[in-house]
DNA sequence: ATACTGAGTTGAGAAAATAAACCCAGGAGG
DNA sequence: CCTCCTGGGTTTATTTTCTCAACTCAGTAT
């Protein structure tokens, strides 16, 4: 007897062993989409740089503190700097690199949707701002992501982009080996 | 005896019980911030809308898929939207509401980011292009996302902005009673 | 009657997060 | 010299989440 899998069940996997992550933003994710990762990246980008700052900042576990900027630094986000107070020990800060600097834009995209749906009652705790190079003037005024083409049409609402194949493309049953995490 | 906390252990609580996340990004990562919710509000974005449609394109456990879902749309990222294939009992779609599309940039940020670090060798799976209303000529070109501020400056670089407080914020030790997830 | 589908639910085991104690090197104070 | 204090962690135990895989349920299709 022994009917197994009788129904449609969770196909007993092989079948449905899609990439599910071919793809830059589950790339992304299995870096910096851990629970912390992106906090700690904004405080980074606030000018923490060593272990007590970022803890006492975000409230974490330390041993988790600890894991994640290893696991920054290993994903080439952050890099361990050396740095020694006159007559202690050497220790070491954590430094983002240019690759999380360039986390700026997607932490300002959050921040904006948090600021749009879910802000304090007051009004948002941060504002983004401008500072110009110090050859420029002053600036100043609040910064926003926006959606620009190739073609210089700017401000694009979000309905009008889609996702279209790119050269590295695979599709649904032809995927093995997948980045997975 | 029983000297408690002798050295610089973690401290008792209370006195760093600091706000970590009175910031949008917080709270923003506390409602899409899990493991897959990026992933599904990207496949919905897609078109996705149903059930096994998720399933399939994402890999994930169904259960998991459920409470995500559930999630999202308490959240008010999605929508349970009624269906019924003719002969067929009542069903649900999700749908993302104009909060949901509203992550768009988000996700093309994340995306840009993972392309520029962390693409297949191939190149990029999936490429983000301006699909201009009907009524405008058929654009097609590849979006990106860019940094600009109120009074006009463009493609700023991720340096030339920073973080100030705003009308909400609040300091390290008068916080009480945080968002925390 | 038996099988098949889509959309879930249930339950066991593994992995990750949290909390809090502990460690260690180098000063400062007695 | 001995003890305390600090910054930067590590260890250990507990709780929460994820994953895997089996199961359910309503309604056609065979």
């Amino acid at each position: 007897m022994e009917i197994v899998n009788p129904g449609g069940y969770d196909r007993p996997v092989e079948t449905q062993r899609i990439d599910p992550v071919n793809c830059s933003v589950a790339r992304a994710l299995a870096v910096v989409g851990e629970r912390w990762s992106l906090l700690i990246v904004r405080e980074a980008l606030d000018g923490a740089r060593r272990f007590g700052e970022f803890r006492a900042r975000l409230g974490m576990a330390s041993n988790l503190l600890a894991t994640r900027l290893d696991t920054l630094v290993a994903a080439g986000v952050m890099r361990r700097v050396p740095y020694q107070e006159p007559g202690d020990r050497q220790r070491f800060e954590y430094h983002l690199t240019e690759q999380g600097q360039d986390l700026r834009p997607t932490l300002v995209a959050l921040l904006e949707w948090g600021d749009k749906y879910l802000a304090d009652p007051q009004g948002p705790s941060v504002i983004v701002r401008h500072r110009p190079a110090d050859d420029d003037t002053t600036c100043e005024e609040p910064v926003k992501v926006v959606l620009e083409c190739a073609a210089g049409h700017t401000h694009l609402p979000p309905e009008a982009v889609y996702r279209a194949p790119g050269p590295g493309a695979r599709f649904l049953d032809t995927a093995r080996g997948p980045v997975r995490s």
